[in-house]
RNA sequence: UGACCGAUGGUGUAAUUGGCAACACGUCUGAUUUUGGUUCAGAAGAGUUCUGGUUCGAUUCCAGAUCGGUCAACCA
């Protein structure tokens, strides 16, 4: 007789990306001491995007994942750019995504001192030298990829010389541009950020930090990595781009002879219909193509959450969208899945209606108003009940009456019947045009035994459709948010065009709506589905006076698309 | 052009590290439904850029080619 094996199969998670192939590997060898320690450096220079959404979640992920820590660091090595501004949305937005640094919020700044002390080593090791060349015959100089550059002659100038000079800098004895210091490696290097690439420039610039303290910055390649050696980051996870400084990050650290972090290269996302770079980004902000960072069209983070979204779909999003090194281009209905799963689970289900037409019950009486019933959300029992009141006048969508009805169509029309969401079954007798023979008005009768939505007879409707009571609705400010662009890859643009001209001439549609009177009382931290039309959110532009929801995304929709085909 | 990196359905990511390609989104059917939502059942869609090699066997290893990306700021 066959034995069947009752050994569970190895629980080996399957497809676990190459980044954590690597820890695992490090750990196995003990490379880090089985160590996991990961940062998030941000240059407070701009807000941040989805795109940072990615690293952040595989950044603090990847630390929680492995039993360690993330450090947000504030690459801020440029004052000219940098503004205390940033930093405070991007620690907000970190928050919001869920994730925590604790006490460990440090800044390049925090080490100019120890960076500039290793510069001077570096001079001592006749590893770098001061350069008197100016940025343009610096650039003459450097050849391109298949010519050698030609070595500064400030190159073989003395140990003491450069010393001198770099300590001139700092006191600030220069102008703007006039020396800078350089990293000696080889002006032949078929690596161009080998070419004794600048580690220190001249700016008399004020420092958001640091105040006046400083006339000479380092630079992105020279402070990263010293940066993380010195938090003594284990593995320092950034873009592809940074793939050609590895070299240079790897031989400072050789050089000064400190502990040495890995540096780890993953491909940025990229999402279809809308740009990503902080550059694009800030000019849609500055020309008023949107109203602000925070506009729900643009994929920052701030925007993304003015829209609706919630963290818990963002990082699911980051999560299923996977981390690898080829290019890549995540469709947008991926991101638009990942909120409609979640939201599905928490809105608060109401009835609003976005494009109104009068509905009267003619066999109703005038004055009445009665409560009904309604579920808050049928996927989860636990939020509840609401009233909704009911009444002779009412308000239903435009597009759920058709008067000469195809015949898949199974809402209201002439002589059909269809049941009012949580209310009555309604047929339709007649109805009343204007003179440009416009509807203004649907006739209808009501079966009284119907209440709450179903007949006592078994008889079955078609059709469920949504409504709001006229005489007890409030009014609403709504917000339709649609793709910002119309062109998959806004980037790719046509001779003579750019990005811009791609821009959705739709992406906002300000409409009045009518809604039920259980909104008056919306607050910003609810989600809400207005049924069968999508997901929306209250915005904080909203008053006493004036409610304003903001659409998340469309719930999916197979009747309008069957019904264009 | 030089260096580095990459290439798997329409899109993205996998494939027990060499055992006859899986999951998700999207698309399309159908069922259920007081949301044409949700849920459920199912289908179509790639033979892994190409050419050789190693091997009983290659998406996986090797060589070459092709295509794509990144890099020539005193930006990050």
């Amino acid at each position: 007789m066959e034995i069947k094996s009752t050994e569970p199969k190895e629980p080996r998670e399957k497809g676990i990306h190459f980044i954590h192939q690597i820890i695992e590997d490090d750990n196995k060898t003990g490379k880090f001491e089985q160590r996991v320690h990961t940062r998030f450096p941000p240059e407070p220079n701009g807000y941040l995007h989805i795109g940072h959404a990615k690293s952040i979640c595989l950044n603090f992920g990847t630390a929680a994942k492995y039993g360690g820590l993330t450090n947000l660091r504030f690459d801020d090595t440029n004052p000219t750019t940098e503004d205390t501004e940033y930093v405070d949305s991007i620690r907000d937005d970190i928050r919001w995504l869920g994730f925590s640094w604790d006490d460990r919020e440090y800044y390049a700044s925090d080490y100019f001192e120890q960076l500039y002390a290793w510069a001077v080593e570096l001079i001592r090791k006749g590893k770098a030298y001061v350069c008197d060349m100016s940025a343009e015959e610096m650039s003459a100089n450097r050849g391109n990829p298949s010519v050698p550059g030609k070595e500064s002659p400030s190159r073989n100038r003395s140990v003491k010389e450069s010393l001198d000079l770099f300590e001139g800098m700092r006191k600030g004895e220069f102008k703007e541009g006039e020396k800078t210091l350089r990293a000696k490696i080889d002006m032949a290097s078929p690596n161009m950020h080998m070419r004794d690439p600048v580690m220190y420039r001249i700016m008399h610039a004020h420092h958001h930090r640091t105040g006046d303290k400083w006339c000479i910055y380092p630079m992105y390649d020279y402070a990263h990595g010293q940066c993380d050696s010195i938090e003594k980051i284990t593995h320092s996870i950034c873009t592809l781009e940074f793939e050609v400084h590895r070299p240079l990050y790897d031989w400072f650290v050789k050089e000064l002879g400190i502990y040495a972090p890995q540096q780890i290269e993953f491909a940025r996302l990229n999402l279809s219909y809308t740009v990503m770079s902080k550059r694009k980004l800030l000019q849609l902000v500055k020309e008023n193509y949107v109203n602000g960072w925070d506009d729900p069209r643009m994929p920052t983070i701030c925007g993304l959450r003015r829209r609706g979204y919630t963290p818990e779909s963002l990082r699911n999003f980051a999560e299923i969208i996977g981390v690898a090194k080829r290019d890549n281009v995540i469709d947008v209905a991926l991101l638009e899945h990942c909120v409609r799963e979640d939201l599905n689970k928490r809105a608060f289900r109401v009835m609003a209606v976005l494009n109104p037409v009068k509905l009267v019950i003619d066999n109703y009486p005038e004055d009445t108003v009665e409560m009904l019933d309604a579920i808050n959300n049928p996927e989860d029992p636990e939020m509840g009940t609401r009233q909704i009141p009911f009444s002779k006048e009412i308000y239903i969508e435009k597009d759920d009456f058709m008067e000469n009805p195809s015949k898949k169509y199974y809402r209201l029309s002439p002589g059909a019947e269809v049941r009012l969401r949580y209310a009555y079954f309604v047929k339709c007798t007649h109805v009343v045009k204007d003179s440009d023979g416009e509807i203004t008005e649907i006739h209808c009768t009501l079966d009284p035994a119907s209440r709450g939505g179903n007949s006592p007879d078994g008889r079955k409707v078609q059709g469920t459709i949504h409504w709001v009571s006229a005489t007890k609705g409030e009014q609403a400010e709504v917000r339709l948010y649609d793709r910002l662009f119309v062109k998959e890859n806004p980037d790719d643009a046509e001779e003579g065009k750019d990005f811009k001209d791609y821009l959705n001439a739709d992406s906002l549609k300000l409409i009045t709506a009518v809604v039920e009177p259980y909104l008056k009382d919306a607050d910003t931290n609810m989600k809400y589905q207005f049924e069968r039309i999508g997901y929306f959110c209250f915005d904080k532009d909203s008053s006493t006076e004036k409610l304003v929801f903001n659409r998340t995304v469309t719930l999916k929709d197979s009747w309008t698309k069957q019904a264009t085909k």
